[in-house]
DNA sequence: ATTAGTATTCGACATATTTCGAACTTTAGA
DNA sequence: TCTAAAGTTCGAAATATGTCGAATACTAAT
């Protein structure tokens, strides 16, 4: 398209890659501690290697190493090659910049005063 | 999948309707007001009709309405017809939904600290 | 009733995506 | 050095997506 920005088209690549269901729960995997059997570290971002990741999905190594280098191509996530494995983690820059583009400042007064589920 | 709950797939859904840029920009005209050019209104969520939201994209108007029923379909948007025109506005809640699900509670005391461009 | 404006549906086609298995790479240890 | 563990790359197949033009539907005005 022409009337899209550099800015927007990584956006567009982000939500890409978040849009693919498996994709999607690596992303929440990486994105969610405290929860239910993990461990929570407020010092330090969450790392799984790519096995972790891909623990309980049923799907061939080959597909789930695709997927991460969609994750990680779209600049969702960093991948780092440790011994053996490659752990994989989210910038928390990144979090910050996707929950700013649905949060508008303007509107937030008026949305502020609905609950939403 | 089996370990993916109905409402992680209307999230992927909703993700895969903006991963493709020209959702992505019909969805930041409907988000964005107060940019130039446009009124703000604060007691109100912005309306566009369908043409209005086509303007500038070089798209035939069969591809815009697909795109519109994707982003409809996924719960991004809301339609409905107001006499010759129809008119497409986002509910509110549904971006404090799409931020809170990046914005997590718990890594937010640390990443407040770090600025994010 | 006809017409013009606005938008949708349908069918077709080109391209992209998802997925797998087989082969390969990289690293740590025996 | 040989092997096993952990991931990646490659090629192929099935499916999904983006796009268009032509035909259709709905609405307001003549």
């Amino acid at each position: 398209m022409s009337n899209t920005n550099p800015d927007d088209k990584q956006l567009a690549e982000m939500f890409k890659a978040l849009g693919n269901p498996h994709r999607l729960l690596i992303f929440q995997r990486l994105s969610n501690c405290c929860l239910p059997g993990t461990r929570c570290d407020l010092e330090q971002t969450m790392r799984f290697s790519v096995g972790q990741l891909g623990e309980g999905m049923e799907i061939a190594p080959s597909t789930l190493s695709h997927h991460l280098k969609e994750l990680h191509r779209s600049g969702l996530i960093e991948m780092s090659r440790q011994g053996k494995r490659v752990d994989c983690w989210i910038d928390p820059a990144v979090l910050n910049r996707l929950a700013g583009f649905f949060y508008n400042p303007i509107e937030n007064r008026l949305r502020g005063d609905r609950d939403v589920g």
